[in-house]
This record gives structure tokens, C-alpha cells and sequence, in this order.
DNA sequence: TTTGCTGCAAATAGTTTGCAGAGAC
DNA sequence: GTCTCTGCAAACTATTTGCAGCAAA
């Protein structure tokens, strides 16, 4: 994983370079997302802001993080389920690993998938531009423990 | 892909074997889930069924793609813009090719995904019960033309 | 000082639920 | 005849938008 330092100042930089302010606000929702622990959702990013600043809305993380998302620094992730989680830290498209039993999210490191890419554009003679590849299962942790 | 017919008599019995009844919505749903040409939303199923069907609802869709969604016969394909797409002909977890400009869904076959997951599988340690794997790209059709 | 940002509340879209009548078995 | 299913309308959830005051540059 990226240093969540240099990520939160690559975004800075980015938002300076658009000429988007530099709010607290906005500060903190990309402090977060530099880091995206876990891969939060709106509602935990949110979460974690009211602590520290109690004014915090709702609508201001969203705005922020779909602005930072055009951007291209954060990366989405949509689930059936209607849950949609974001990754600040690694924006550009890569594999996920996911825990179906805590929903933890984890980033492996894949070498067969520049195979997978390549064989995928053999086949279809599609134009590959972006992917998202996700694994399911159960962790060592909630596997091995009483759940 | 499967045969539209066998699938729709695989839907049919397994629906049958757990105590449901045959209604004519539920077997028009199910003829479109058997076929699932382009992998249709929920609103579009509604959409081809109101044409034969007018007193459909929105609602009975939706009920009845989730309870056989449920009984593991259709895969749900849900994407970042909320939007939830239907594969009843093959419900099995399986990587799709998406056209970013015309939407169209294909299934390649992929002789090295299953080195992928062993891959992920041995790396993270995890218990991987199934996978979601999208590339998007361009098609040769949306590729070649004035696009 | 100017222009964009925030936070509230209302609007919106997609999906789910309650209920009464209809229909499969 | 029984019990589930359907269709309507209302509820609900996640997200977006309008607007007035506030703040970064």
C-alpha cells in the first residue's frame, strides 16, 4: 500500500492544481481516503468525520468524494447490495480480495493478471481499458475463530 | 451459453421442487432470465414483458428475479451506478467483457482464470467460495465505427 | 472581494413492504 | 378451499439538488 502521506499530498496537489479550495472539511474527508483503511463507505467516512467535527454533513462527504472520484485519486467500488466503497490509497484498477464473513477488504498482489488481461483481449479483440476483479471468500481470521 | 430452453426447464423444476407455484408472470420472467440476451436489468425485463403482459408490475419482477436469484438460478451483476443486471443462463460465477460505449455484456472464455484464484488463494490465505471478474473496454463493433 | 463551499432540507431514484383480491394446485 | 402470488400504493434507503450564509484565496 502506498504511504498515505504522500498520498494525501498527491491529492492536495490535484485539488490545488483544479483550483479547488482547501477547506478543513475537505481535509479531512481526503485524510481519509488517502489511507482508506478497510475501503470505507460514504457512511463510514462520515462516521469517523463527526467525531472530529461534529458539523459535518452527510452531503459534503459525498460531494467530495464523487468530485475526488472524477478526479480519478479514489477508486469506486459498487456491490449488488447497493453498498458502494472506496479506495483512496490505490485508485488505479486492482484485484480484491473479500472477507464474505467481516466484509473486510484486502489488496493482493496478482502476477497471473497481466495474463488474464491479455488473454481476455485475444479472445473478445476488445479494446481493454479498465477492470475490476474481485474475490470472495472467507479469511484466515473468521475462518479459524468461533464464527 | 447454455440452451435458453434447458435452462428455462432447469428454472422451472428447481421452482417446483421448492413449493412454488407457476404463475404465468413468474414464467414469462423466467423465459427472460433463461435467455438473458445482453444481460438485462430489472427494468428492462419489466419493460419486454409489459408489451405481452400490461398488468405486470414492476414489483413481481423484482420479487420474483430476487427469489430466484436466491435459489442460486440467476447471477446478479450490480455496477457503481446502482444499476443491477440479470444472467440467468449462466448463474455460476463467470468473467464479463463490458463495452463501455454500447453496454454490451459478453463471456469470454478464460483458460487462466482458474490459476488466478489459486494464486489469490495461496497469497492471501483466504477461502475463495466465488469471484466477480469485469474488463471494460471497447468492442470491435463500437471501435471500427464513427465512434 | 469574489467565487466556490458547506449544511440544511427537500427532491429524487431504485427497491421493498403491506394489504386486499386473484389464482395455482 | 387453502395458501401463495400479484398489483397497487406507500414506505424506505441511498444519493442528489436548491438555496442561503460562510469562508478560502
Amino acid at each position: 500500500m502506498a504511504d498515505p502521506k504522500d498520498r494525501y499530498n498527491s491529492i492536495i496537489a490535484k485539488l490545488r492544481k483544479n483550483s479547488y479550495k482547501i477547506t478543513p472539511q475537505r481535509m479531512a474527508i481526503v485524510e481519509i481516503l488517502a489511507n482508506s483503511q478497510g475501503h470505507p463507505s460514504v457512511e463510514k467516512i462520515y462516521d469517523q468525520l463527526k467525531k472530529r467535527y461534529p458539523t459535518m454533513s452527510l452531503t459534503t462527504v459525498y460531494r467530495n468524494v464523487m468530485m475526488i472520484k472524477e478526479l480519478g485519486e479514489v477508486l469506486e467500488l459498487g456491490f449488488p447490495d447497493g453498498s458502494n466503497r472506496y479506495d483512496g490509497n490505490r485508485p488505479f484498477p486492482h484485484p480484491h480480495v473479500i472477507c464474505v464473513k467481516c466484509n473486510k477488504i484486502i489488496d493482493p498482489d496478482l502476477s497471473n493478471l497481466r495474463d488474464l488481461t491479455e488473454e481476455v483481449a485475444q479472445e473478445t479483440d476488445f479494446e481493454i481499458i479498465t477492470h475490476r476483479v474481485d474475490f470472495f471468500g472467507i479469511c484466515p481470521t473468521c475462518r479459524g475463530g468461533s464464527g
